[in-house]
DNA sequence: CATGAATGAGTTTTCATTCAT
DNA sequence: CATGAATGAAAACTCATTCAT
């Protein structure tokens, strides 16, 4: 693994840990087993380590959600489908979860990096349409998406203190339901 | 107002400026026109300052609360007042709501401290109802008491973006039928 | 208890467990149940409570002593009366040991303080008999005194360490003989 | 001279002058003309430092006894040797042993910190084979060290008071005397 | 005498970032 | 690219002492 890829897998499991606050870079480079000053080569500086590392997560769930979207799909599927890949996701990577939460509830997060992912791209159109044809609620799009992210959020946290429920497909189905009831018409 | 005041109220407004890890003792203290050291004599950690403010927000939010809720509603009614109450009390104190948020999303949260707010006490109760009755989709009270918390905070969010919005109570009654909808079976 | 002896009484303790650098005059005044401020009435200054409590433990060391000694003793039973009242004392009065050793090589022991003690002076008077007598090794009379000030600390805290011997009056007369020795001709 | 070098004889100095407790570190790196922080590179904290100084100095006490030493000696010769290197090494070096002493007498002195020292070690083989061979009174080696090490201290203090005595050999052998009296049978 | 809130300078330690090698 | 020593401005917290009540 390149000293890039060393930094930001170490860096990931830190962050999740302690927090980004608590967690020193000189700490991420020990850890990674690199020298102190070979981080800021990387990233020139820390708020550049935590950005580039949401955004490494978010284009990774997206690339799992594109493996898993699939043409003909009704609209209520498409949706499940991005709902469960994202549920799933967070649920195989407790640590790049733990982070994005803080991530998002940090000063560095604002509706500019929250748009500039393409995860909530594929999202809001989704939504659009959805509104557009009148089967959901007539609300602002990205207010939409942001009422689904957080179920999901407040779903995966659920899920894994609940570890006897996380493969249960059933009930899952029933979790989605209320995401579904809360944005349908 | 008593210099434990004082300090609270700066360190809300700055807290919610810059967040707590933004915010230095140091700040709260000259900005509160006290002494550094009594910083130290009423909260004797900084971590105790953060914890004490978002204990007094919540205590506020149940005060609040109670205010609103009248006998002889019906559950939809009961449900709908305390959802309204802590939309109108967050939407009204930002600053408060900012940082808890940020508390939430902390280290320092965990079920501990969510379990002992009187607020979601309050919430459990009627959740727990609305489930016995067969009203409420057949979750774990918490898990649902989350689930509009969570529904919650990104309408306040939405309606923060949205100044226009705030007084339009018909709007509201329409997000609450998003909360509605995603527990009601 | 007066709560000037309070404070005394619960100084010696602290002071024995952390050091008197490592004590806070506040923690001192909580542990003896006396407010904050008065410590600063009766004991102006830190280093004054931190001296008053030294020249206590001598007084209460040399009123011992005075009550061993006897008439008609020779310059040997004299001086052995006086390194066993030493060491008695100081075994029975640990903390009392302990704050003493810390005092005498600390910053605010000189020379003037250590002449001003009555226990100094009762043993220099004998010193300087011996000397005179050609009994002793001829020295400076307070150097023989340090000298055997510090066989009896060395001493006491090799009993104290050993406490099966403590009251082994064979075992001590032994222990006397290497104080005696050292300074007899 | 090292930055490490240079905090630890600027350390020396000060720690002499003012104690240890009465030296901020941060004058420390003042004074050595280095940075603040580079102290916590070289000392991760104050404690370190501290030992670490101490350490260094009963080294090289041990290094220059080590050139003193000779075959052939008695066990007298070698006793005296010891004993006179330690008070010759402590005369030249007088911010050394006002600091050993300090350290000595505080909280981080303990018997596992003593025994570790090779300067110890050395005396303790000696005088062990002197109460073996029934040359020495029968105490406890560890014991016998220490009333040495203390009849050094205040010989030391005294000669350091007397600086007239320093270089009178005649003078420095009948102090030894003291010291070999106390312990020999 | 007694309280304990209040002061504020001082202390150790941390840490993002730089830079000579 | 890579190292890790070096910087220095914070940061949280401490504590002897004062003083209004």
């Amino acid at each position: 693994m390149s000293k890039r890829e060393l930094l930001m897998k170490t860096a990931r499991r830190l962050f999740a840990e302690n927090g980004f606050y608590g967690t020193p870079t000189a700490l991420v480079a020990k850890e990674a087993g690199v020298s102190n000053g070979i981080l800021f080569h990387y990233f020139p500086t820390k708020e550049i380590l935590v950005s580039s590392l949401y955004q490494d997560i978010k284009d990774r769930i997206f690339n799992y959600a594109m493996t898993q979207i699939y043409n003909g799909a009704t609209l209520k599927e498409s949706i499940y489908t991005l709902w469960l890949a994202s549920v799933e996701w967070n649920l195989e990577h407790p640590e790049d979860f733990e982070f994005m939460l803080q991530f998002e509830n940090s000063p560095y997060y604002n509706e500019d990096v929250e748009r500039s992912q393409r995860y909530v791209q594929m999202n809001l159109e989704l939504i659009e349409q959805g509104i557009d044809q009148a089967v959901f609620k007539h609300f602002n799009p990205l207010f939409v998406v942001r009422i689904l992210t957080s179920l999901v959020e407040t779903t995966v946290k659920h899920l894994n203190k609940n570890q006897n429920l996380i493969d249960d497909f059933e009930y899952k189905s029933r979790l989605f339901e209320m995401a579904w009831d809360a944005i349908k018409k």
